[in-house]
DNA sequence: GTCCATGTTCTTTA
DNA sequence: CTAAAGAACATGGA
């Protein structure tokens, strides 16, 4: 569910609720989705405090008093929210984090029905930065230095992490329409004038994501357990046989590295047309 | 029973 | 050797 806008929301609804408050209590009710696996989670989170929560591409790092860090990563059906304590646990809760102070009751809970994501302790040592640049912050020549050296398609190499890190399945979709890119162009073969649209139309669509608080499919909530709103503003992504928001063509869907891929057949032709002299 | 799903990583192939 | 394609992971809904 889980991609830059989501991801980003969640860590601006924790922020108010969790920064400043102390661990009391964890309950790690599942080992396999901690890594490294042997860690003893609880003790080593006990009475430490949370001095910030910030976002680099999918992840959601905690950082604490102690300077260690920690990130948990939502897969694809994670969800992270403050809860009561008393509250009952819903199916497939992971991991519970009590806060202080105990009279206000707060929970934060980690809760993943598919176990694709995970918590991972990073310490005080550096994070391992195999993840490449945030898309909000990404300047053309660098997204252009990174797509010039592979040539798989646009589509894969976006959803790459190590290319550019935050984007998914549907914002890829979404900015390639935006840009007026067909997804099976190959990287490579990007257009300068196509390499410039495609920087905006990431940053447009990303903020307009965030600005609708991310899109819930199924299972997204942000911490406060409230849905998004931009699956209801997607152009292409899930629309496929639906008509195109701009020429009414109906949008095409094709599977792509395993990943289904939205477009449209018209409005993002394979070939840039060229102009009519 | 089948296919599909917002993600990542390991394995196989070219 | 490297890059790219494909399978695998776990669970549930249509």
């Amino acid at each position: 569910m889980p991609e830059l806008p989501e991801v980003q929301t969640v860590v601006t609804t924790l922020i108010p609720t969790v920064v400043g408050r102390r661990v009391t209590r964890v309950q790690l009710r599942r080992r396999d989705i901690l890594t490294p696996p042997h860690l003893d989670f609880a003790a080593t989170l006990r009475n430490r405090k949370v001095s910030d929560i910030t976002r680099r591409g999918k992840r959601i790092i905690f950082l604490l008093e102690s300077a260690e860090r920690f990130f948990i990563h939502l897969g694809m059906t994670g969800r992270l929210t403050v809860e009561r304590t008393d509250a009952p646990i819903q199916p497939h809760t992971h991991l519970l984090i009590d806060l202080s102070p105990a009279r206000e009751k707060l929970q934060l809970r980690f809760r993943d029905q598919r176990r694709f994501g995970g918590i991972f302790w990073i310490g005080r040592g550096r994070a391992d930065e195999n993840i490449g640049p945030e898309p909000l912050l990404i300047r053309p020549s660098q997204l252009s230095r990174r797509l010039l050296k592979t040539t798989r398609a646009i589509k894969t190499a976006l959803l790459d992490q190590t290319v550019i890190a935050g984007l998914g399945n549907i914002y890829v979709d979404e900015a390639l329409f935006a840009a007026r890119i067909h997804p099976l162009t190959r990287a490579c073969d990007i257009t300068p004038s196509q390499l410039s649209r495609l920087c905006r139309a990431i940053k447009l669509t990303l903020r307009r994501a965030l600005r609708h608080r991310g899109s819930t499919l199924r299972d997204y909530v942000d911490a406060n357990g409230s849905t998004g709103r931009f699956q209801n503003l997607h152009r292409v992504y899930d629309r496929a046989a639906h008509p195109c928001h701009t020429c009414k063509t109906p949008i095409a869907r094709l599977v792509l590295g395993g990943r289904s891929t939205h477009f449209c057949p018209r409005c993002q032709p394979r070939r840039q047309s060229r102009r009519i002299l």
